[in-house]
DNA sequence: GTGATTGCAAAGCGTTTGCACCGTA
DNA sequence: TACGGTGCAAACGCTTTGCAATCAC
């Protein structure tokens, strides 16, 4: 009921039309940092990008993963993920309100729904007299996998 | 039903004596620190709290800011606050599990309670197999004051 | 061809560390 | 007095910027 299905990661041709759509070109570094961000479930901190990408594209340079990775985020493409670990990850966003899930030993995430904070937020609205325009909710625990 | 009430500051007395029942000295710029956190209801940087510490004990070091803040937060007097803009914020904090609106204008933060995520919380857990351990549930907006 | 994109090197920024001096207990 | 704490300067890691060469369109 609240989990969202996310075992088909999202097709990065769709990533690269939506970069072509807004006016940014089609490079190979670009492909490369694309295809592993998209088909992964891990958030990615751009070394990590780096590292994977170099594997397909040997002469990427670790400032083009960052420009890229600053281009898909002001796209919505990625968000960056904040842990208790630290802020330097990114992972595949999507458009909706979702929330995260993320394993605080290999860093996978899982995306589910919280419909059930927007009454909480309005009612935090009424009280404090505050305009609330954004709102974070995150999980950290450890996967099935790394237990 | 959700605010806490956070008008009156908490003590920097108590921090103080959480200080010394821990092995910790108490020295000047040890207390200009703890003063100027503990009696604030705005988030604040290392370099925040510098520049006001050094009203009180003018030659007080960047540093010793650093690793006073470290110390408070190991002792869970204060947290680390994560928002859009950045994280290098602090503020005073809860033992219990509270959470923070924070506005993105002034970094005034209101605590308030969030017991209605409990059962969000063990949904996702049950659906997604994760051992879900920690959580982040932080709203942001302008306050009153900032409209 | 033209202008966006790339990669390198260097700069920038927040944070941590080495070390000699200082001050609390 | 002993040893934890301080402040300075330097080092550090991540990120951004300047610039000439390159490549997509």
């Amino acid at each position: 009921m609240e989990l969202i299905p996310q075992s088909q990661p999202q097709a990065p041709s769709d990533w690269l039309k939506c970069l072509r759509e807004n006016g940014y070109r089609l490079t190979a570094p670009r492909q490369a940092v694309v295809e592993i961000i998209a088909s992964s479930q891990h958030v990615l901190s751009p070394l990590d990008v780096y590292d994977k990408a170099r594997s397909r594209y040997p002469k990427i340079g670790l400032v083009t993963v960052y420009r890229t990775v600053e281009k898909l985020a002001e796209l919505n493409l990625i968000q960056r993920v904040h842990q208790p670990s630290g802020c330097h990850a990114f992972i595949g966003g999507f458009s909706g309100h979702v929330h995260l899930l993320i394993c605080e030993s290999c860093g996978r995430a899982v995306y589910f729904e919280g419909e059930k904070l927007d009454a909480l937020m309005a009612n935090v609205e009424n009280e404090s007299g505050f305009k609330v325009h954004d709102h974070w909710f995150q999980l950290f625990g450890i996967c099935s996998d790394c237990q």
